[in-house]
RNA sequence: GCGCUCGUAGCUCAACAGGAUAGAGCAACGGCCUUCUAAGCCGUAGGUUACAGGUUCGAUUCCUGUCGAGCGCACCA
């Protein structure tokens, strides 16, 4: 619709442009918007406003001089006017407006859908937990936001795929196996001290559990030598099923991922090795001496030569090495690797969702994914702030240590999927979130979720009325529909298509339940003021009916892109 | 010390790529169920957008600086 309005302003601007109001060549973006003041029209144009400076007329007069440039024979606008500084506002005719509901009705599940990404691929690379542990609260947050913002870029017409990178390889991948053999051993009836550095927790001994239940006292010579590495089976045992938990708890939640990718087969495939390669013949690789940070020196700093990366080249503050001290490539260097393979893959844009605390990390990789690819906007990398769990406004006790710790399992289990999910997407990733679990169980206004659910359950309940009454859309005169309440609800109904494009644009999902609960209270605002079915007036009961049909719709839509259910009943 | 993310109503948060009078919910107070789901609706109150400059027709939004918060700062991930 507002591609509509845009096409006829700028139509008009080209034109004036031929008459030579305005010089050659480019002229500064204007905008076609949703005025916020519903008073100011269905669209609004700031045309005039930017364009001043060049017409060298007032913004005023040159609104009026574009609008009297504008077709007269169209269907689409019935009302148009100067107000403000200069802004132009479309009133669109009411019969275009009411032809929205059969619209909406008709594309269904597909509307709000666009084709505005329509040929590009994207990747969004998300959650990417290690998986030595459970899953805690803030990665279940970067989970529903990436998983959101994948959804969006789908809906609007890209070709999307989610990918979790599993980092399988690095010395923690070591310590959790030598903690699966320790608690093994502990099976058998052997004494063990958890020596520093090692994760005692149950799920250890649940996965030495199974792992004598598969393979008896196989490991059990293993166990005896724990100085050396873990044997990789081993490994791999525990691994596996800590991915197994992983996957089944983010499929709690709704989440899916199309791909899999193991840090390890990086490392085997020699794909790091090329990439330093690569790079070193770009002249972006030395042999340095890194200044010691300022601030706070770690204790056991000792200044080295490193193979160094010149990320400086790049706009980041200092090299970066890609080398530990033993020779064995740093995660920088196979986080490089990685998103070379990415770009290689043929992604017209990568999206990764990384929590705050990776955010120092997030030049250095740009950096050199720009030097090895040339392009500078091939990866966005999005930062997802904290998560405090709270209850009733007291801050919840974390500790990996005592086992305190609170899993997003728990939280799922506790408060449920629908309302993580709304929760998570109902800040902005940028700001930090406080997570109060007393608040997110409980069935009130606090609680979104369900204001959403319940307008939708609720227009479910009027259809069940409305065939014990025999009223039916099929009765319905749509141009009884004629309040400004019924109006203003098509109207909304009508922006989200924009909506959805704008979160898509910017990554911002949270915009998506702002609009919900908006639309919801219109809607709730609507059923409390007007009657929806009335036997004696069938005619408008149908038209209300297909309205409310259309509102239902775009709630379901809407919930549908945030992976929160719609239910019938409440 | 440097970098990143922030600072909006008492609290939790919005403000749609710079737009018109900065909006919701909660908490407080007062109303609405013999009629389609009260998990709902209506009303009252609440603000120098941390502070100071700058850019322009116009700034919560962009730039600079100050103050404050969170995160990070060779060799872990």
């Amino acid at each position: 619709m507002r591609r509509i309005i845009e096409e006829l302003v700028s139509g008009i601007v080209r034109q004036l442009q031929a008459e030579g109001l305005f010089p050659e060549g480019v002229l500064p973006a204007y905008k076609v918007e949703r005025p916020r003041d519903k008073s100011h029209g269905d669209f609004s144009t700031n045309a005039a406003m930017v364009l001043t400076r060049f017409a060298k007329i007032r913004p005023r007069d040159l609104a009026e001089k574009m609008l009297a440039m504008l077709p007269a024979d169209q269907k689409l606008v019935d009302r148009w006017e100067v107000a403000g500084p200069g802004f132009i506002n479309f009133h669109l005719a009411k019969e275009r407006i009411r032809q929205m509901v059969p619209d909406i009705l008709q594309a269904g599940k597909q509307y709000g859908e666009s084709n505005f990404g329509a040929g590009r691929r994207v990747q969004v690379e998300f959650v990417s937990a290690n998986p030595t542990g459970p899953m805690h609260v803030g990665h279940g947050r970067g989970a529903v936001m990436g998983d959101a913002i994948a959804s969006l870029f789908s809906v609007t017409g890209h070709t999307v795929e989610r990918e979790y990178y599993i980092n399988d390889a690095g010395a923690q991948v070591g310590v959790l196996g030598r903690s699966v053999l320790l608690r093994y051993r502990e099976l058998f009836g052997h004494a063990i001290t958890m020596p520093e550095g090692c994760y005692p927790a149950a799920y250890v001994i649940e996965i030495a559990k199974s792992l004598r239940e598969r393979d008896g006292e196989r490991w059990l010579g293993d166990s005896e030598q724990l100085g050396g590495d873990p044997p990789a089976e081993v490994v791999r045992f525990a691994m596996e099923q800590i991915l197994g938990w992983i996957r089944s708890e983010l499929a709690t939640i709704n989440i899916h991922f199309d791909s899999w990718f193991s840090e390890q087969t990086l490392h085997s495939q020699g794909k790091i090795e090329q990439v330093i390669e690569q790079l070193t013949q770009k002249g972006l690789i030395y042999e340095g001496v890194l200044e010691p940070p300022k601030g706070k020196l770690p204790e056991d700093w000792e200044s080295r030569p490193q193979l160094l990366f010149k990320s400086t080249e790049y706009g980041d503050t200092v090299d970066r090495p890609l080398k530990k001290s033993d020779g064995s490539a740093t995660y920088f260097a196979a986080d490089i690797a990685y998103h070379l393979d990415k770009a290689q893959r043929g992604f017209d844009q990568l999206i990764d969702i990384w929590g705050a605390d990776h955010g120092g990390y997030v030049k250095r990789v740009k950096a050199a994914l720009q030097a090895l690819t040339g392009q500078k906007n091939l990866l966005d990398v999005e930062l997802v702030q904290m998560v405090n769990l709270v209850r009733g406004g007291v801050p919840v006790k974390m500790s990996k240590r005592d086992g305190t710790f609170v899993t997003l399992k728990e939280v799922v289990e506790e408060v449920g999927s629908d309302a993580v999910r709304f929760i998570f997407l109902t800040r902005s990733g940028g700001a930090s979130l406080d997570f109060d679990l007393q608040l997110a169980v409980s069935k009130s206004n606090d609680n979104p979720v369900y204001y959403v659910q319940y307008a939708h359950a609720r227009i479910h309940a009027v259809f069940r009325q409305a065939e014990q009454k025999g009223i039916g859309v099929e009765q319905g005169e749509l141009s009884r529909l004629e309040t400004e309440d019924e109006l203003n609800l098509i109207r909304q109904l009508g922006s989200y298509p924009e909506l959805l494009e704008a979160a898509a644009i910017n990554r911002e999902p949270h915009r998506v339940p702002y609009y919900l609960v908006e639309l919801a209270s219109t809607f709730h605002t609507y059923y409390n003021s007007h009657r929806i079915l009335d036997e004696a007036d069938v005619p408008l009961s149908g038209a209300r009916l297909l309205l409310i049909s259309a509102v239902r719709q775009v709630l379901f839509n809407g919930l549908n892109v945030l992976g929160v259910s719609a239910p019938e009943k409440m």
